[in-house]
RNA sequence: CGGGGCGUAGCGCAGUCUGGUAGCGCAUCUGGUUUGGGACCAGGGGGUCGUUGGUUCGAAUCCAAUCGCCCCGACCA
């Protein structure tokens, strides 16, 4: 039996996290360039984070729909930042049934046009807002280098598209939507974020503003896992959609727009992962325990087999599953179990039936622990939050080491190109600043964070003075 | 689009420089012994060497063209 490696992250960052995808079987690489398969174990978990952000969607008064894969080309020039943003990557469909079509289709990158297009026809008066609608779809955007799950030339998301009648509802409702990103990645991903506002430059095409979260992945580089927009009322005015008010005026419509893909499961695996393979954060993980049986002797198989029928006789309320092929000794089952990240595996030998514990072996940090088997079950909800609460302490800790609070450019400069990392830095809010910075270290401003305490400053780029920090950071 | 790498068995690779009719590891199949941290022994099956054309008595190997994928940059969730 070989021993299937995974490159250590020290060696190579990014084949790691190759290796990781590809050896717990999360995805595996299409036969079109940038686009991958999503296999039983990434889709998994991609389904317990449909479930939970829906679940919190809908806790928010919105409901899912359904709008068409394919878009008339026209629709996205309606929009001019829209269409400039969107068009270079836009895979657009000329023939069908063997005929050009008369109208070239493009393939959603985004659902903005097709469903403002609709809004005209539903939206009339004010009682027809809030209009709260999301959907769950796939997109296609043609982008030069992709990479497993982060970058992706198809991939899975949902989409929030909502009308209102105010400015103050619609920034609200961005708001409202970023916070259920951010509790998400916290909660459930174990995944601490910076939670901000986008630069001019970085906002979305077609946004009056947008926000986003940032998380820190372990090499110290940004990644951006959830943007909500607020459109202001530009969709409602390139698709003539308005509303009567109650006063009887005609007045245009305001949008918001949120999203978050699968980018997040890529999020989760450079979060947490480590070199033996992939580590899933309880709340996510499709299987949290495994039982690896042990017996010494091929007699013994039914008699183990048989007491961890017993002591999981009321366990009927927790997913697990017991790994009791033949042929395989138990250090290749514990092996495999590490590499696709169950959070805990419980060992049950015959020296344990004796002694009446079992063994869990804890996936985040190894530790070994003995429990009684009448206690196991209570043990399991514990050592399951205990090892979320880990996750997220320790992803924490990392972001908070890997940021500093910075003043002199050379010195970003060359803690960035060493360590990356996320720096706090003074921004004059200058275009030039901006492109400067990036072309420089390669770094860019991620966002304008919320929180922090305004304090005057000088821009870390040209000196001239700044109000507040910007996060400047490497990104995915 | 620029730079780099690679297409040979299901997977990972050697063989290419110096042409002679394809090999290794893993996986797989059969039988046996094993099973508290990636088991061992024996036997078996599996490849028009990415594609096309050329040179040659003979091409995985030399020449030309072409297609594709991966990695690094510019663009981006």
């Amino acid at each position: 039996m070989a021993k299937r490696t995974i490159t250590p992250r020290s060696e190579d960052y990014s084949q790691w996290y190759v290796d990781v995808v590809l050896q717990a079987q999360m995805a595996d690489y299409a036969p079109v360039k940038g686009c991958m398969v999503i296999r039983p174990n990434g889709y998994a978990i991609w389904e317990k984070m449909q479930a939970a952000l829906d679940g919190m969607f809908k806790e928010t008064g919105h409901q899912n729909a359904y709008f068409p894969l394919l878009i008339p080309e026209s629709f996205l020039h309606k929009e001019a930042e829209h269409v400039e943003g969107f068009s270079p990557e836009c895979a657009v469909v000329t023939h069908g049934g063997g005929k050009p079509l008369e109208e070239p289709l493009v393939i959603r990158p985004t659902s903005e046009t097709i469903i403002w297009a609709m809004y005209k026809k539903w939206i009339d008066s004010h009682r027809d807002l809030p209009l709260l609608y999301n959907q769950w779809a796939n997109v296609v955007r043609w982008e030069m280098r992709t990479r497993l799950f982060l970058r992706t030339t198809e991939f899975l998301w949902q989409e929030g598209h909502t009308a209102h009648a105010t400015e103050e509802e619609a920034e609200e409702e961005t708001l409202r939507m970023l916070g259920i990103y951010r509790k998400f990645a916290e909660e459930y991903m174990a995944m601490p974020v910076i939670c901000g506002r986008k630069t001019e430059k970085e906002k979305f095409a077609g946004a009056v503003r947008t926000y986003c979260i940032e998380a820190m992945m372990q090499d110290g580089r940004a990644l951006q896992v959830g943007t909500s927009h607020n459109l202001g009322q530009n969709f409602a005015k390139a698709f003539d959609v308005t509303f009567q008010d109650e006063q009887g005026q005609r007045q245009y419509v305001y949008a918001t727009s949120w999203g978050a893909s699968t980018r997040l499961i890529g999020g989760v695996i450079m979060t947490h992962s480590d070199d033996d393979g992939l580590v899933v954060p309880p709340r996510l993980a499709p299987l949290p325990v495994v039982i690896v049986p042990i017996w010494p002797k091929e007699e013994l198989r039914p008699t183990v087999l048989e007491g961890i029928d017993k002591i999981t006789r009321d366990w009927r309320d927790l997913k697990f599953h017991v790994d009791a092929r033949e042929g395989y000794k138990p250090g290749f089952k514990y092996n495999e179990w590490e590499i696709r990240g169950v959070p805990i595996r419980v060992e049950v030998g015959p020296r344990d039936l004796e002694k009446e514990q079992v063994v869990f072996v804890r996936r985040d940090n190894g530790e070994k622990i003995f429990v009684p088997a009448s206690e196991a079950r209570a043990k399991i909800d514990e050592v399951l939050n205990a090892i979320q609460t880990n996750l997220f302490e320790n992803a924490r800790k990392r972001m908070e080491d890997r940021t500093v609070v910075i003043d002199n450019y050379e010195e970003m400069k060359r803690l960035n190109e060493e360590n990356s990392g996320f720096f706090w830095a003074h921004w004059c809010g200058d275009r030039a600043c901006e492109n400067r910075l990036q072309e420089e270290t390669k770094a860019t401003i991620r966002c304008l964070p919320f929180d922090q305490r305004k304090e005057p400053g000088k821009c870390l780029l040209c000196g001239k003075p700044s109000s507040e920090r910007v996060l400047m950071a490497k990104a995915y």
